[in-house]
DNA sequence: AAAATTAACGAAATCGTTTTCGTAAAAATC
DNA sequence: GATTTTTACGAAAACGATTTCGTTAATTTT
């Protein structure tokens, strides 16, 4: 097949270990042959054998990508893929390799025995629920873990997620700003911690100006259906608000729709706010004010975290990215 | 680390080799011995290391995919992302990892190369443009390689793609059910086949049915800002098409806004469909009647080609999938 | 200039499998 | 029962790198 160390090694007649060592730069080679072998190596096209390199190291050079699918939201519509994007380019460049799993309800799987037994040097959790039978396992991992939007105590562990509270309250100031006091909240699963950060700074920014009623919170679960289902009770309630936050665009899209369809202008009769932007926000009527995640940095920032473990550099961090409020349509004055 | 094969062999007192034979029922080994080593591995939780086994039958088990996202169309825009899950979803059943390249326009690359320095054993382009000047590399390659979207001729080469033909066929049908004679069409780039072949259903229908004009066709690039631009055309023309087909959603939607804040009304004064089905066509006002893609069957498809062809199964292939024409509110009757 | 230190290189082990080959025992054939 | 064929297993090579260790040569120190 390709050019291999020995085939360098035999035409300058030198030994495989050194020709090792010189082109991985390390001592124990003389200057002018560490220059020879390395023009030569060039001259015959050598690249090295990653599988080798691998098993020889005993370092596998991936790392592991676990997208839980929970309630089957594919990743079509979230921005999951922005996140996995992100980790890629970073970790490519780096010359780790990603390994995806991607796992829905159905699978019956430990996550740490993917793990170990595809050898994986770290790994990345995207949308890990903080009920996660598997969550004690995940904390007493032994090799670096990075957890997007769910924050774990413990060795080797990484949390990464967008500031989601300063990000409801720049939209909360925006709503206060057009005139609104009577807003609503569509939270989602229990499980979700970020949906709990956003409803505590919700409920939070509502207390402290004395507005935060009980009966302005819905329960949803990040899916379309739920969007619907939380609209058609918000439709059934008499003085409803004037503003609905929900937890993510998903929910807000269908909300809207379902409000328009029973012949609730949006926004005219109700303001939504939602909260991710993904690329439907842009194109429904009205368009979609939300908040923007930043899907790309946290996949850099979590793939990040896990390569500077590898190299020792640190072994327990958490990262804020900020999120920005992108103002469109779907907000009235007052 | 982990339990080896070396481990069962000694606790066994047999050859390393033959426990290999056992696990991988491989001639050589008793049936009373079989039974046995089978146990003592299962009872150790041994579990092979892929990369060793990797090194030593000089197979990567890795299928490269490459997505080029040429003119900066990021994964998160279109449905490449469900194409990726498809593949996975397969090529991991199978015990196949994939290795993802995201290429973009700055990226200076080989793929064969790359292929071969990671020593993948087939390869998925995925957006595969028939101007790339890598094409002819492509077509030579000894190992299998699956294009979506792109009919290349060669040994080793699976085409799979969405039966465009008809789909855009389905559409037509449509708008003729709906009143509709005047009609125009939102191409793409030169260089994607796919929308050189939607155009070629829209004008062959339209050429049958004497319809056909060239002043009713426009040149886009699959772009947001080619949606806008196109649609900026479309308003300045007199005696306007009463609809439009868009070669995909992005540029059928960005349009639909375009002619929205124009005051043209969609669908009443123009009707639109597009093509792809992407999230945001749900969410649309009016709502994106268009033609839908099987992107997870797709990217199966190309995964099992691959499959396929490594076990020697076939070498060369078309297949076709069906699409749906999903039917919303963006077509007025007339 | 002799002794001690450092540097350069080769030989060989290692990583954890698979696979080929040789030998001895078991089974089948006549 | 002798010969051939088949089967069962171990030994060892292979996959393509890295790394440790030992030896000799070159450099530095005193």
């Amino acid at each position: 097949m390709g050019v291999k160390l020995t085939d360098i090694a035999k035409k300058l007649d030198v030994s495989p270990g050194t020709v090792s060592k010189a082109l991985n730069d390390k001592s124990g080679v003389g200057k002018e042959l560490r220059k020879k072998i390395k023009r030569e190596a060039k001259k015959l096209g050598y690249k090295p054998n990653p599988i080798a390199q691998r098993l020889s190291t005993n370092k596998s050079r991936t790392i592991g990508v676990f997208m839980l699918n929970r309630d089957n939201i594919r990743l079509k519509e979230n921005f999951g893929i922005e996140i996995v994007d992100g980790i890629t380019e970073l970790a490519n460049h780096a010359q780790y390799d990603i390994l995806l799993f991607t796992i829905t309800n159905d699978d019956q799987c430990s996550y740490l025995e993917l793990c170990k037994e595809r050898k994986v040097e770290g790994a990345i959790f995207i949308s890990l629920c903080s009920d996660d039978p598997q969550l004690e396992d995940i904390k007493k991992s032994e090799f670096p873990i990075a957890v997007i939007d769910l924050k774990l105590k413990g060795k080797n562990l990484g949390y990464i997620t967008s500031d989601n509270y300063s990000g409801i309250q720049r939209a909360l100031d925006y709503l206060f700003e057009m005139g609104h006091r009577k807003i609503g909240f569509i939270k989602s699963c229990a499980g979700a911690e970020v949906s709990q950060i956003r409803f505590n700074a919700y409920r939070d920014y509502l207390q402290t100006e004395d507005l935060y009623q009980k009966d302005y919170v819905w329960q949803g679960d990040f899916s379309k259906e739920s969007g619907q289902q939380v609209a058609e009770e918000i439709l059934g309630k008499t003085n409803k608000p004037t503003a609905i936050i929900a937890a993510n665009d998903l929910m807000a899209l269908e909300a809207m729709n379902t409000f328009k369809q029973s012949g609730v202008k949006v926004p005219q009769d109700i303001s939504i706010i939602g909260f991710d932007d993904i690329l439907a926000a842009r194109y429904s009527d009205p368009s979609l004010t939300t908040v923007a995640q930043d899907g790309i940095g946290l996949g850099k920032e979590a793939a990040q975290f896990i390569l500077n473990s590898l190299r020792g550099q640190e072994t327990t961090s958490e990262k804020l990215l900020t999120t920005k409020l992108i103002i469109r349509d779907s907000v009235a004055r007052l």
